[in-house]
RNA sequence: UCCCGUGUAGCUCAGUCGGUAGAGCAAGUGGCUGUUAACCACUGGGUCGCAAGUUCGAGUCUUGCCGCGGGAGCCA
């Protein structure tokens, strides 16, 4: 007998209707009445309830039914019905059962449980359907990412993980044992893509960014995923085009696509189909001055906190985009503006509902004087960029891009509280188990 | 790093004024043919985070340490 997948009865219930199927997977629940057991099998793609009566099983199988313990493996094998009480239209009624393997005091019960007891089994609450809502609708995010970049002629460049130095001065690295040398952990792929994209035109790199900031929020962890576009002769208004088309598609693809998902999450939709085009653009001195009309008393200059974020993102409708924040609280890298040589050509998207930034990018630094200006100003050291400042010798170009981390619009798409939850192994300040 | 909170059964928590350690769920046993966090009855289950101190007596008060949670700064 061929095995199916609870996948395959959602899809194509009908054909199956009547057969007698084989499904593998995990006992999610169990409730028990008199002579009737209902088994709630997980396959990893889908729950469905399985009835074992007496009267239609040998005592053996329905001894097995009353055995079998949560998160037990088994087979079962029985006639698919429909049945309107099921959230997915079906139900099995059993033939037969068979346990693979015995699950002694499965330690998640369905009740209530913390945090810090379910991220201590992180391995085993990957198995909840929040949890199995969730990180799909991170791979299907991925997937949007992506088909985005494929669809518009982008090449895909890895940058790599060991790097010799800072990419921005300010932020805190991982040091780890390079042979006889040291080396740090990456914190942004953006200046290997500057030199790609410069080999390729439109390139992008996705991968994990490491942060040794001894940050404690919901919004942080020390592991993180990040994807970086670059685009050479790109300025800074076609970057934040760019940034704007990039988020509306894939906010647009995960919402035609994770609807049982973001159900699972109660997520309210609503803001998210907002996503639309145009979204607000204000000038840093527009955000300053906006956020002093809602109340805060914020001075010009600085850069915004958590509690700034919120309160401007709360008075718009759907995500925001604040450019030229003044030059010295940005990296090095970021271009000066001709017209106000106290900003930088760069962008910050903000997520709405107080989830903060998701997006931050900008014009490059083109010009060879200044960036090396720009490298003394920051203190960092010069010769760890010359391969980099060879990029403004060699026919340099306008060139721009952005980051996006995965987690944080995860967290904010399926409106979770932590962005812990959104990554399936999370490394954060007090965490690097399991 | 700083501020706030918290640590009691496998889990979630209660424990009053310092006076014999509690509940619900989970687990185990029994009952019931339609359960959706099922229900009913019974049973077992404790290094009260660790260390020291005060006291006739500490889960409770004091000090230190450790773990965890929330927040700030910084950032995506």
């Amino acid at each position: 007998m061929k095995r199916i997948y609870i996948s395959d009865i959602k899809k194509n219930g009908k054909s199956f209707e009547g057969q007698n199927i084989l499904l593998k997977g995990w006992l999610y629940n169990k409730r028990h009445k008199g002579k009737l057991y209902f088994l709630q099998l997980r396959d990893g793609t889908g729950i469905i309830q399985c009835v074992v009566f007496k009267g239609d099983v040998t005592d053996e199988v329905f001894d097995q039914a009353d055995k079998v313990t949560q998160e037990s493996s088994l087979e079962i094998n029985g006639t698919l019905k429909e049945d309107t009480r099921s959230p997915i239209g079906y139900e099995i009624s059993v033939n037969n059962l068979k346990i693979l393997s015995h699950a002694e005091n499965y330690p998640i019960s369905p009740k209530d449980h913390g945090v810090a007891f379910l991220m201590d089994h992180r391995h085993l609450w990957l198995r909840s359907s929040r949890q199995h809502a969730i990180l799909s609708v991170r791979n299907q995010l991925i997937t949007a990412i992506r088909q985005y970049f494929n669809e518009n002629d982008f090449t895909l460049i890895d940058a790599p993980i060991f790097t010799p130095a800072a990419c921005e001065g300010t932020t805190t690295l991982f040091e780890v044992g390079y042979f006889d040398d040291k080396a740090y952990l990456t914190q942004s792929g953006q200046l290997y893509m500057e030199a790609a994209a410069k080999a390729f035109g439109k390139v992008y790199c996705f991968g994990p960014t490491f942060r040794a900031e001894k940050s404690k929020t919901r919004r942080h962890l020390t592991e993180f995923w990040m994807v970086e576009p670059e685009v050479a002769f790109n300025r800074l208004e076609e970057n934040i085009d760019l940034a704007e088309d990039f988020l509306v598609y894939i906010v647009n693809y995960v919402l035609a696509n994770c609807r049982k998902e973001l159900e699972i999450l109660e997520r309210n939709l609503a803001p998210l189909e907002n996503v639309q085009k145009p979204f607000p653009r204000l000038h840093y001195e527009e955000a300053v001055s906006k956020l002093n009309e809602l109340g805060l008393s914020f001075q010009s200059g600085g850069d915004f906190g958590a509690e700034d974020e919120t309160v401007l993102t709360q008075a718009y409708d759907r995500p925001i985009i604040v450019t030229h924040f003044p030059r010295k609280i940005k990296a090095f890298y970021m271009k000066q503006d001709e017209n106000q040589p106290e900003y930088a050509r760069c962008v910050d998207i903000l997520a709405p509902e107080g989830y903060g930034e998701i997006i931050g990018g900008g014009e490059r630094e083109d010009n060879y004087d200044v960036l090396i200006q720009s490298i003394k100003d920051h203190s960092l050291p010069e010769e760890a960029f010359k391969w980099y400042l060879d990029l403004r010798k060699y026919g340099t170009t306008h060139s721009a891009g952005f980051g996006l981390g995965i987690e944080r619009c995860v967290a904010w798409i399926c409106g979770l509280h932590h962005v812990r939850e959104t990554i399936p192994f999370p490394r954060m300040l007090e965490r690097l188990t399991p």
